[in-house]
DNA sequence: TATTGTTATACTCTATAACTATA
DNA sequence: TATAGTTATAGAGTATAACAATA
């Protein structure tokens, strides 16, 4: 976990793994949030911004991909929509609903985010060769596959 | 990132590694995260116990583990101590600093919590093969070796 | 009746700034 | 002077509960 040496694991052990898995995950999740701060965003104000960089969805299904409660979207909706970096709309299907994009400033700073993510991730990533890049990547998504989680 | 469709990546993508990493990364958070709810503790608080598990730190070890600010680990200790769950000690060698250490009810929690966290995340894990998880282990050792970041 | 979204409320997380005590 | 930690303050993130509007 966050004491992998807690463990006493030295790749021999069978929960290696996962301390690993969580260990790379904070590591990202780090680097990640570090490049929102430098924008002034949280790390959900970022998340928010990358599920909406090529799709138009409702507030229920921002709510739904980030796994937050309803009433916690419209908070954040809120504050990047003062922002000017996301816009509300009412749905034409439903009455109900509501339509949140990205507003041209949004688009145009998730892609500036994008890119700063790809160059403050590459350093971990690039300490593997080609190869192994190939074979992580495949690894990863084959977990993914199984969204058993 | 958050949506990888968006970036048209079929494993061939340059950038389609770095996308898998994040989309790992968020998927471990998330169970730690729910791992943590269900025992009324936020992923930070679990750090925290996570980290003490086998040591006593300083508020500013702490911190520095966390990549926080010496303020928000007090509040941070403040409330787990309140609940418990660890106890702050003058240090012996210096008259300003403090150590921080799990109470036994902290200590029995954080067993609890691990042994849910290898539960949890075991469904990811155990959709790869024994010999895949054994690499897998070894590429994301590698990776983070090279702390580079 | 059920669903979509907002508002009110409360608490945690977080940082910045100012402070005390020790080194 | 510099460092360790706390406190005060403010804002963001989060959930629960109550509500209005629409389905």
């Amino acid at each position: 976990m966050d004491n992998p040496e807690a463990s006493g694991r030295d790749s021999a052990e069978p929960d290696g793994l996962i301390d690993a898995l969580v260990q790379v995950s904070f590591t990202t999740t780090a680097v990640l949030s570090k490049v929102a701060a430098d924008n002034d965003l949280s790390l959900t104000q970022l998340r928010v911004l990358a599920i909406l960089r090529d799709r138009r969805l409702r507030m229920a299904g921002l709510a739904d991909y980030l796994g937050l409660e309803k009433s916690t979207m419209s908070g954040l909706v809120d504050r990047a929509e003062k922002r000017g970096l996301l816009q509300r709309a009412a749905s034409l299907d439903d009455g109900r609903a509501v339509d949140v994009f990205l507003s041209p400033d949004g688009a145009e700073l998730i892609e500036r985010l994008y890119a700063g993510i790809l160059r403050s991730l590459s350093p971990m990533t690039t300490a593997l060769t080609p190869a192994e890049q190939r074979r992580l990547q495949t690894l990863l998504e084959r977990m993914l596959g199984t969204s058993a989680v």
